[in-house]
DNA sequence: ATATTAAATGCTCAGATTAAGCATAATGGC
DNA sequence: GCCATTATGCTTAATCTGAGCATTTAATAT
């Protein structure tokens, strides 16, 4: 172990990929290297000996390839696509989690939702209940064995939120990789097999499962850190903060229970002044308070822990 | 990008190093390679062209070393320490986090809490109380600016619970790279530095950083996912349920309500057996509802979702 | 001007969840 | 049989959540 290249040993790029987020007109969106040919490829590149950290390589290809300059960064997941393998050596893709807000940039943005439709129930559920239920079940039904059709139908009923089930935004992941298992979405551009029913727009490469990964990290660490506030102005309203939720959630919250959660939170200060370009009453403005960030880390232990015994 | 290795690409070798975490005596122990020297190592290897996915090279090298044959296995992290540059190339470390149960093997199990002493808080927390803060306090005050005390002291009370602050134990990465930051422990065994408190074991070059990213993912986790069975017997009484949960989390729990907390979630079943070996009362035997796996992915959404308006 | 519509904001209430602890039940060791 | 020990059942108060009613304050239509 430890050992250099050598024997059975492959020589290998390692790729950084970016998954870069912002909220615009209410709608997440993916930021795209600028358009070469066909399908939309996000922003990328190898890394190499002038990086001095993986994420200094991820912050350089993605502000060269788009001029964004990016704050917020985290590390997601690590693939190692068999399908990618290069001539004598193997593709290792490193993927990375930024949030930004919209500037100036040559990258185009690419909604969520034209990649994931299913994903935005805000509006209506009615893509789910009305198409992919069904061709859900009619793949529950081609399994031959009793047991796996008991199986298919519990992970889809789990996932898609069917029978008693809540539907739970952050499991956007399994969502994908059972409509893929289904046959229900293209993985890639050169994808050989032709679903029936092609639910969203395909990537290249693996990036759209890329694309998965990252909405689902958002959409589940938001649960417990204010990470939101990366995608927000420095100024808002309670109404457009939860409008940003929502989007990323792709689900509607109670207004008032919404400002309560966030008051109680004191995760935000009032700035004094308001605005009145929401339609009604003028809104209050705030602004995140940075310091929670080293305040409180994760919320809840979920361990009945005692002093006592 | 997504060019083959040219003018400033590296040649590299992706390293496959895995966590493996099984609970002996009520402690949890990570296993190590065969002892070769100095100090412990995670078995390890490169990924080689034989291993068709990055997990089944993890595997295959962890078998190979530990003879251990794992069954679960999730990704943790990737690093590219910049220390670790080979010549002419750098070392990527993909990490895995594996649960077992101890059995057979070659590999040598160690302590979590030798590495992290701080970390158990079981039977006392006088280390931290006694040592750890008042040395914090000292490095604390060895900031220049007093905005930067402010920020250390800030961390250090965030992360090791002081003042109003709860102790949370799935921060233990962060309080490993603030005693580190501190000067407080080792990163590796050739860490130049000697820190005064010596706190617990070193590990040979970044692993003992590893090991802390995989506790932090295990606590983490464990919070919404019912990954402590992986760690348990086929049948367990619930006071041993709770012996290893609190293994895990360094904390004691309070018995009564870990018993409701399980048996609500419906996460076991009873065997009809009991067993006399815990020492007073006979306790009945339980087993794990595999089947919740399928059913249940994370518990809360924590967001005010709904169906109104 | 006045009514209407659209948000924003304040507050209440019932049900569910959680923290703490009292009380009782079975064993083994003496 | 008495005691220490762990298991198990249950209660109570405090807190948290989900839903929804009511009021405030603007813009807009009549």
């Amino acid at each position: 172990m430890t050992k250099v290249a050598g024997d059975h040993d492959e020589v290998m790029t390692t790729e950084l990929v970016a998954v870069v987020v912002a909220v615009l007109g209410n709608v997440p969106h993916v930021l795209t290297a600028p358009e070469t040919a066909d399908a939309p490829r996000l922003p990328s590149g190898p890394l190499q000996s002038r990086h001095p950290t993986m994420q200094a390589g991820l912050r350089s290809w993605v502000e060269q390839q788009t001029g964004y300059n990016l704050k917020y960064v985290e590390q997601l997941y690590t693939f190692a696509d068999p399908a990618r393998t290069k001539t004598g050596g193997r593709i290792i893709s490193v993927s990375y989690l930024g949030l930004t807000r919209v500037g100036v940039g040559q990258g185009n943005w690419v909604p969520w939702y034209e990649l994931f439709p299913w994903e935005d129930r805000r509006s209506s559920t009615a893509l789910v209940d009305e198409q992919i239920a069904p061709a859900l079940s009619k793949w529950v039904q081609g399994a031959t064995e009793l047991a796996h059709r008991q199986s298919r139908r519990q992970r889809c009923d789990a996932d898609f939120g069917l029978g008693d089930y809540p539907w739970i935004s952050a499991l956007n992941l399994q969502r994908y990789e059972l409509l893929y298992e289904a046959g229900l979405v293209a993985e890639s551009e050169d994808d050989v097999r032709v679903p029936e029913v092609q639910l969203g727009r395909a990537m290249a490469f693996d990036h759209r499962r890329i694309v998965a990964t990252g909405i689902a990290r958002l959409r589940a660490k938001s649960q417990y850190r204010p990470v939101v506030f990366e995608l927000m102005p420095r100024e808002f309203t309670l109404g457009q903060l939860q409008a940003v939720v929502e989007a990323l959630t792709g689900q509607r919250a109670h207004k008032q229970n919404f400002r309560r959660l966030i008051a109680q939170q004191n995760l935000v200060e009032e700035t004094g002044t308001t605005s009145r370009a929401t339609g009604g009453r003028p809104a209050r403005m705030y602004r995140f308070r940075r310091e929670v960030l080293l305040e409180r880390h994760i919320a809840g232990t979920r361990l009945p822990v005692t002093k006592s015994r």
